[in-house]
DNA sequence: GCTAAATTATGACAAAAGTCATATTTGAAA
DNA sequence: TTTCAAATATGACTTTTGTCATAATTTAGC
C-alpha cells in the first residue's frame, strides 16, 4: 500500500492542516503526529480504502479530490459525500471501532497522509479541543448527509441535478477560466450522486444545455448560468 | 416551556441512563448533571424543539417516542430519525453550535431530562471517554443516514415501505400481543417516513394487508409475516 | 493515425409513482 | 349516541422516471 519512494511532509508547515480538525492542536502533539503519520499519492481512479474493510487509522487530504461511496443493488455505486485538500476521510469507520462502510476513491491525482488509530485516540484522551473538532466535523456531515434524505426524498430529479451540479460547483470550484468544473465525473458517477438512471443524467444535462445554463467542453461541464440552475433546484436564499 | 409540577427525577437512579451515553460518567460528574437537568413530560403531538431556533441544551428521552423530522418543499414533512428510552435528541445542533435543522415530535407520552448545554460542554472538557461516547453517537447516526440516502436513491417505494415497517418494529418493538407495532403513525407519517405520497402509503399497506404480511387493527398496523416483509425489503442477512 | 472499448446520446416504450377527485370509515368531541 | 372533521380508501388518469436497444462520439492504447 504505501511506496518507499513517498515523500514525507512537515505537518507543522503543512497548508491543509490549518483547514482541518487539526487546526488548533499543541506543537508536541503535532509533533507526535508528524513522527507517525504516512504520506501517499493516488492516481485517479485508485482506492484509498473498501467497504467492509477494517480502519487502522485515518486519512487526510493534502490536495486532490475524493469521493466517499457505497455499494448499493446489484452493484450500483452511490455517491454520499466527497472530501477535497483539508478534509478528513476514514475516520467515522474508525471512531466507531466499525469495519468502512463506503469505500473512498481518488477522481484525481490526490496526495494524502496517514495517521494511524492509536495517535488519534490518544489526541482524544489529551484534547478536548480536538474532540471538539471531531464533533463538530461528524455533526456537519450528519447534517448534510439529513439534507440529502430530504431531497431525495421529496425534489424531483431535475431539481436534485441541479442541485449538485451547483453543490459540485461549491465544493470543487472552477478552473481559471471560470465556468468549467473542476471535477471531472462521468455522467454515470453523476447518476449515482443524483440518485437517478445514466441515461435521464444524460438527458438532464442535454436539457441544460439546451436552455443554455451549461455548456460542455468535451466531457467537462460548464456552469453558464447559476442563477438559473438556482432557480431549478428550488433553491431561493 | 418547563412546567414547576413536573417531577424530578435523579440520574443517579435513572435507568435510561445505561443505555445512554452518560452510562460511564462519574459519580461526582453525575451530580453536576443532576442539579442542573430539569425534567419534563410531553404529550402525543407536542413539540419539543422546533427548525431554526438555538438550542440551550439537550435532552434524554427517559421514556416514550420521538420523530426528529424536517420541513421540505412546499410544507412536506420528512421524518429522519427516531428516538427512544436511552436516546439523546436535539444534541447535533447543540453541539455545533447552530440552529435545529429539524424539529422533535412526541409520538406518545413521553418523559424528557433538559441537559444545559454549559454542563455538557464542561463534561466533554474534563472526560475524554464522555468524548468518545458522544463521537460513537454520532458515528452512529451517520452510518444510519448515509443507508438512507442509499436506500432512497436506489431502492423502489415497495422495498423501502417493507423496510421502514420492519425497522420500526426493530425501533419501537411489539405490542404485548407480539404481532402490533407499539409505536402508532398516521398513513401521513409513513409516508413521510419513506419518502412516498399518502395515497402510494394507503396503496402499499392494502397491498401487503392483502398478501397476508400485514392486518390492521383499527389503524394500528400488525406485522403478519416478518419473512414476507424481509423478502420484499430485498434483506438477505 | 488507427482501432477497439468505453462513454455519451437518442428514441421507443414500459413501469413506477404521483395527483386529483371522490367515497368511505374512523374516532373524538359535543 | 350522534355528529362531524380527519383519516383512510379507491379509481382514473397524468407525469415522471427507468429500461432496453441502438447509434454516435470520444478516448486510450497501439
Amino acid at each position: 500500500m504505501a511506496k518507499k519512494e513517498e515523500i514525507q511532509h512537515d505537518c507543522e508547515h503543512c497548508k491543509s492542516r490549518y483547514k482541518s480538525i487539526f487546526c488548533q492542536i499543541a506543537p508536541e502533539e503535532l509533533q507526535v503526529i508528524n513522527e507517525n503519520k504516512w504520506c501517499q499519492t493516488l492516481e485517479k481512479g485508485q482506492q484509498l480504502f473498501a467497504e467492509g474493510a477494517y480502519p487502522h487509522g485515518l486519512f487526510c487530504v493534502n490536495s486532490g479530490k475524493i469521493k466517499i461511496h457505497q455499494m448499493g443493488e446489484e452493484g450500483r455505486e452511490q455517491i454520499v459525500r466527497f472530501a477535497k485538500e483539508g478534509d478528513v476521510v476514514g475516520y467515522r469507520a474508525m471512531l466507531a471501532g466499525e469495519k468502512y462502510s463506503s469505500s473512498a476513491t481518488a477522481l484525481d491525482h490526490t496526495s494524502i497522509c496517514f495517521i494511524p488509530k492509536n495517535v488519534i485516540f490518544a489526541l482524544i484522551e489529551k484534547d478536548a479541543s480536538f474532540s471538539i473538532q471531531i464533533i463538530k466535523l461528524l455533526s456537519s456531515n450528519l447534517k448534510h448527509a439529513e439534507e440529502s434524505i430530504l431531497h431525495l426524498a421529496q425534489k424531483p430529479v431535475r431539481e436534485r441535478m441541479a442541485e449538485s451540479l451547483l453543490f459540485l460547483k461549491e465544493m470543487y470550484g472552477l478552473e481559471s477560466d471560470g465556468i468549467t468544473l473542476s471535477v471531472s465525473l462521468s455522467r454515470e458517477e453523476i447518476a449515482t450522486l443524483v440518485g437517478t438512471a445514466t441515461e435521464t443524467t444524460i438527458r438532464l444535462l442535454s436539457e441544460f444545455k439546451t436552455k443554455k445554463l451549461l455548456s460542455f467542453d468535451g466531457r467537462k461541464i460548464q456552469i453558464i448560468d447559476t442563477p438559473g440552475l438556482l432557480k431549478i433546484a428550488n433553491i431561493h436564499d
